[in-house]
DNA sequence: CCAATAACTAAATGAACGTTTAGTTATTTT
DNA sequence: AAAATAACTAAACGTTCATTTAGTTATTGG
């Protein structure tokens, strides 16, 4: 055979998400990246093809990491109790460390939302249909019943949690505690 | 003297400050903004300096454009209701037509929010505050007396509006229709 | 009407970008 | 140990960007 690999892939897309949750897409340069993670350029590609293969890589991983939390969210049986609770592990992912702000994904979807880009918008597509589906589940579950005003609370949840990722890349963690308790106050 | 200017320089800066919204700052490049304005880059140069230049008369430009609603929101003396008829018009700006989306403001806000221009942030945090300002003053003019309350009340006020001009760019008029009226129902 | 001059056009500049390529280093098998 | 080959380094590629510059056109005052 030959020379081994000096890096683990896993390793390095992880560093990538990183930058990528800090700058966005567009503001990271193929230069930013070899730095971040450590390996020369030619190994990014040879791993993952170009910029936006490495992108979707890292959306990969970040949806792998908030998945833990989906999944206790997903597994929930208290209703609304839990939809706020999501709420807060939300936003408790970025305000965890300085620099990355807001949800990757959201962040994602304001960026390229001009750009029409297929496997993107896919990605977005679904992560917000899904969604939507469990807090009609969660809603049910504390007793909502009436189809259009749960369609209704849906939406407006999804807005919410839509919004509230992108305004916590510049509000404080007091004034997004207000924003969640509010919303959550006649639910 | 000399030849006269072909163009008015504030006909093109809304050319500009059209495209800006558009696209955002970074995905707007010179030639495109040649193409919109109708002019050459040297006229362009020469009327505003530079990109940095003419996106800050555009922000401007965009400013009083909305001074008449900021004008009649200042002006209402009825208190929550306006607030509500503020978050209305706000939407109705963008909504009008079928491609600048969102609020220019704010989606500056949040596409420079990690590159720290300053005359940039200067103009976002004093449109932020003074927002806040019209909030409380508005919040007071419906009976809210207790200080607390009102700060918690136009710090969720202000986060909403902020998530809904992000939010507002990829939602239906529905969906944000919902989201106003759920805002403002125990309010 | 002509010299002066401001506004025009178009091409050039240099830097930064994503991507590729040529050449070197290290590891494995024969 | 030598041949084979995958992973490495660094430089170059072509393109696009914001910005500048050299040269042309049109308008004005004397």
């Amino acid at each position: 055979m030959a020379r081994k690999k000096q890096y683990i892939e896993e390793d390095v897309i992880v560093k990538a998400m990183h930058l990528f949750w800090r700058k966005g897409y567009e503001n990271t340069s193929m230069q930013m990246l070899e730095k971040e993670m450590g390996i020369n350029k030619f190994s990014i590609y040879s791993s993952f093809g170009n910029k936006h293969g490495l992108f979707l890589e890292s959306l990969k991983c970040y949806k792998s990491k908030v998945a833990s939390m989906f999944d206790k969210f997903q597994k929930a049986t208290k209703g609304v109790d839990d939809i706020k609770q999501f709420f807060y592990d939300s936003v408790a992912i970025s305000s965890q460390d300085d620099f990355e702000k807001g949800c990757l994904l959201t962040n994602t979807y304001n960026e390229f939302s001009e750009t029409d880009d297929p496997l993107i918008n896919d990605l977005m597509v679904s992560f917000m249909e899904n969604l939507k589906k469990l807090f009609v589940e969660k809603l049910k579950l504390s007793g909502y019943s009436d189809e259009e005003e749960i369609t209704k609370l849906a939406n407006f949840l999804v807005l919410a949690k839509h919004g509230l990722a992108a305004a916590s890349r510049v509000n404080s963690e007091k004034e997004i505690e207000d924003y969640i308790e509010m919303t959550f106050k006649n639910l």
